[in-house]
DNA sequence: AAATAAATTTAGGCAAATCTAAAAATAGTT
DNA sequence: AACTATTTTTAGATTTGCCTAAATTTATTT
C-alpha cells in the first residue's frame, strides 16, 4: 500500500463517521487538498483493489478489508501522537503533522513494541480513542458541551475540532482534558455559555462549546 | 528532498568513505539494487540541485549541501537505532531496515527531542558514530582485528558487517559491544585467530576478525 | 595499437499520482 | 418538465522514478 493509498483510505474512514451513507468525491479532495479529477482517479484504484466499493457518481464507503487497513492506519497515527506528547515532550496542538508521516512506517513490531511502551494507552492526546491490534477500541459515551444541560457536573475527555489554533485556545484559557466543566448559563441571543471550569468561572462562545466533547460526572 | 533522493545521497556519503575521489554508478546500482541507467538519470537530477558534483563517466562526489544533507539523514537513522534498541527492546540485528524508513521523517524539533530523550548518544548500536546537529562526529580511533598485534587487551567498540547474519552469529558466540578480547594465537595457515573474549576461548575465522572493530585498552 | 571487455550513458517507454479543461451526470429550481 | 447549477468523470498532459535495449566511452588484454 503506497502512502498516498492511505491518506485516502484514511480519509474516507474519517469522513464515513459523519457521512455512513457514501463519501462524495468531492468531500476527500477538500480535506486531502487536491482535485475531484484526481480523486476519482484513485477511488478507481482503490475499488480495484478491493479496499473501498466505488460506483461512479455515488460516493464510496470501505469495504470490510478497507476498515481494517483504516483503523491500523488510525492506531499508528495516535500511538505516535501518544509517544510524541508523552515521551517526547511535545505540546498537544504540535503532534499532528509529524503523526501523518510516521503513521505510513510499515513495521507491526514497531507499533506492538511502541504501543507496550506506551502501556497501551486508549486515548490519544486529544480523546481520541485508539483502536487495538485487533482495530477494537472503546467509544466512550459523549455529548458536545453546547447540547449539555446546565448545572451537571462534566469531565473534558475530547475535542471535535483539533486543529492547532483550537488547541492553543484552550491552552490560553488553561482548559486540558480532564477538567470538570458545569455550565452557569446558557445566552438565549448567541448561545454562549457561562461556566465553571476546575472551579473558575469562563464565558465560552457557541463555536467553542461545540467543539468540546464532555461525559457526565 | 524525496525519499528516493535522501536514499542516494546517503548510499554515496557511505561509498565515498571507501572511495574518496569519486563514487561509481554501478556501486551506486548495487547498492540500492536499482539499474545503472536509473542512476545516470539521479545523478543528474542530483547535480542540477547542487548536492553532487557530477560529470559523465567519471563517478560523483557530494558537495558541502549534499554532504550535510547527508549527514543529517545518517544522524536520524542512527538516533531511531538507538530507539529501537534501547527503549522498544529491539534486538541489533532487527534495526536497520525500520530505521531506514523512519531516517526520512522531516520535522527538525521531532530529531532534536529524541536526541534529547536518549541522552544524547554519540555512537548507534553497532558503534557507528552520530552526527550531531551541526554534522560533527567523534571518529573513534579503531582497528580491526583481523590486524591487531597479539597478547593486547582490546575493546570490541563496532562491527564493519552489519547485517543481521553476521550480528546473530556475534550474538551466538555471546560477543557484545564492550567485550573484552585479548589474541592468544594466529594460524599461519587461514589467519584464524584463537581469542580469549571475556575470559572465555573462542576461535574467530578472519572472515569474522576482519570485520570486528576494537581499540586498544 | 588494436581488439575486446566492462562501465556508463542515451533513447524510448511505463506506472503512479497529480493537474487543467471539457464533457457528462445529478441535483435543485423555476 | 425544462432549465440551471453543481458535482463528478473523462481526456489528455506532466513529473518522478524506474525499466530495457542500444549506443558510447573508458579500461583491459592481446
Ligand atoms: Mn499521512
Ligand atoms: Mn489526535
Ligand atoms: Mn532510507
Ligand atoms: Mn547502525
Amino acid at each position: 500500500m503506497t502512502i498516498s493509498e492511505e491518506n485516502y483510505i484514511k480519509v474516507i474512514y474519517h469522513l464515513a463517521q459523519v457521512s455512513p451513507k457514501g463519501v462524495s468525491t468531492n468531500a476527500i479532495a477538500g480535506t486531502l487538498d487536491t482535485k475531484a479529477s484526481s480523486v476519482t482517479d484513485m477511488l478507481k484504484k482503490l475499488a480495484d483493489k478491493n479496499w473501498v466499493s466505488y460506483q461512479k457518481y455515488q460516493g464510496v464507503s470501505l469495504t470490510e478489508s478497507g476498515l481494517q487497513k483504516a483503523k491500523m492506519i488510525v492506531r499508528k497515527h495516535r500511538l505516535w501522537e501518544v509517544f510524541l506528547v508523552e515521551k517526547l515532550g511535545f505540546a498537544w496542538d504540535e503532534v499532528h503533522e509529524i503523526a501523518e508521516e510516521l503513521e505510513h512506517i510499515q513495521s507491526e513490531a514497531l507499533i506492538s513494541k511502541l504501543d507496550d511502551f506506551l502501556g497501551f494507552p486508549t486515548v490519544d492526546p486529544h480523546g481520541d480513542p485508539i483502536p487495538n491490534a485487533k482495530g477494537e477500541m472503546v467509544k466512550e459515551e459523549r455529548i458536545v458541551l453546547s447540547e449539555a444541560p446546565l448545572h451537571q457536573a462534566y469531565r473534558f475527555i475530547g475535542v471535535k475540532d483539533s486543529s492547532a489554533g483550537f488547541l492553543q485556545y484552550l491552552d490560553k484559557q488553561q482548559i486540558a482534558l480532564g477538567a470538570t466543566i458545569i455550565i452557569q448559563e446558557r445566552e438565549d441571543f448567541d448561545a454562549s455559555l457561562s461556566v465553571l471550569i476546575n472551579d473558575k468561572v469562563l464565558s465560552l462562545s457557541q463555536k467553542i462549546a461545540e467543539n468540546l466533547f464532555v461525559k457526565q460526572g
